[in-house]
DNA sequence: CACCAGGCTCCGA
DNA sequence: TCGGAGCATGGT
């Protein structure tokens, strides 16, 4: 059974809200929605939500199969049992996580926020639960294309600005074509999204796993190096499989939350 | 004030 | 190829 809070907020995506308990407001394409736990299973009727939210995926079985392999990733997974890995676009994806480098997920929020200007254009409510969800589509690469570092100063993002115009730009001209990742195999993937400035593995690992649904896509960086080390000492990545990736959000949320 | 944040680039050995 | 500083900004 998904679990709204733990999918939407284990880090995979900077855009929801919970704007009061239990109440979850974001948008997705240019769909804003307004959701709580309740409206499982109801929601799996409507494609759309029913695609973003992975619901054809047999989690349950890749937990066990998980949990079968290690007696502590049998612990991350019974933590992480409800987490999906969401279908985000891929651009949207590719943006969020070089916005996230050397960053933390507050502020990661708060920039992608004022990139598709939902901070500073906020409606006057919906439902009256409305707080800073941004209900503004997130621009597209051929607009940020356009603009010079300068014009995204408002940002805030510092460094990361020149990344960004430079993945709008190789997106744009078709030197990174995302929706070729899909099948592409995982090297050569990894190595198309790296052309970008300032993307690097963990970067493009997790556009993979995250933007482009690519399970065995297993972003490492150095709370992954930490927790390998801690509870898979001598194990590699490749051990996980397949489903290396949510192997490694499992892990990830355990950390954070857990432990 | 120091330190950190889901890293990457650049530079020097 | 490897290690370490520097990077902009905001939060604690």
């Amino acid at each position: 059974m998904l679990n709204l809070r733990k999918t939407l907020f284990c880090g995979q995506c900077f855009r929801w809200r919970e704007t009061a308990p239990g109440i979850f407001c974001g948008t997705v394409g240019n769909r804003f929605a307004v959701f709580s736990q309740q409206d499982f299973p109801q929601l799996s009727s409507d494609p759309f939500w029913h695609h973003y939210f992975d619901l054809d995926t047999d989690y349950a079985a890749l937990n066990q199969q998980l949990a079968a392999l290690n007696s502590n990733l049998q612990k991350a997974s019974l933590h992480g049992a409800g987490i999906h890995i969401l279908r985000q676009d891929p651009w949207e994806a590719l943006c969020s996580f070089i916005l996230s480098q050397n960053n933390n997920i507050p502020r990661i929020q708060g920039i992608i926020g004022r990139l598709c200007g939902g901070e500073e254009n906020p409606p006057e409510s919906y439902n009256g639960f409305f707080q800073k969800a941004a209900a503004y589509p997130f621009p597209r690469p051929e607009t940020l294309a356009s603009y010079s570092v300068e014009d995204l100063a408002p940002l805030r993002c510092g460094f990361r600005a020149r990344y960004i115009l430079d993945a709008a730009r190789k997106v744009t001209d078709g030197t990174v074509q995302l929706e070729k990742l899909h099948t592409a195999p995982l090297e050569e993937a990894r190595a198309s999204l790296m052309q970008i400035i300032g993307v690097g593995p963990k970067v493009a690992n997790c556009t993979l796993l995250y933007g482009l649904h690519r399970m065995d896509a297993f972003p490492m960086d150095v709370w992954m190096k930490r927790a390998m080390k801690r509870w898979f000492p001598g194990t590699k990545p490749e051990t996980f499989g397949p489903a290396a990736g949510l192997a490694q959000q499992y892990i990830f949320d355990f950390i954070r939350n857990g432990e």
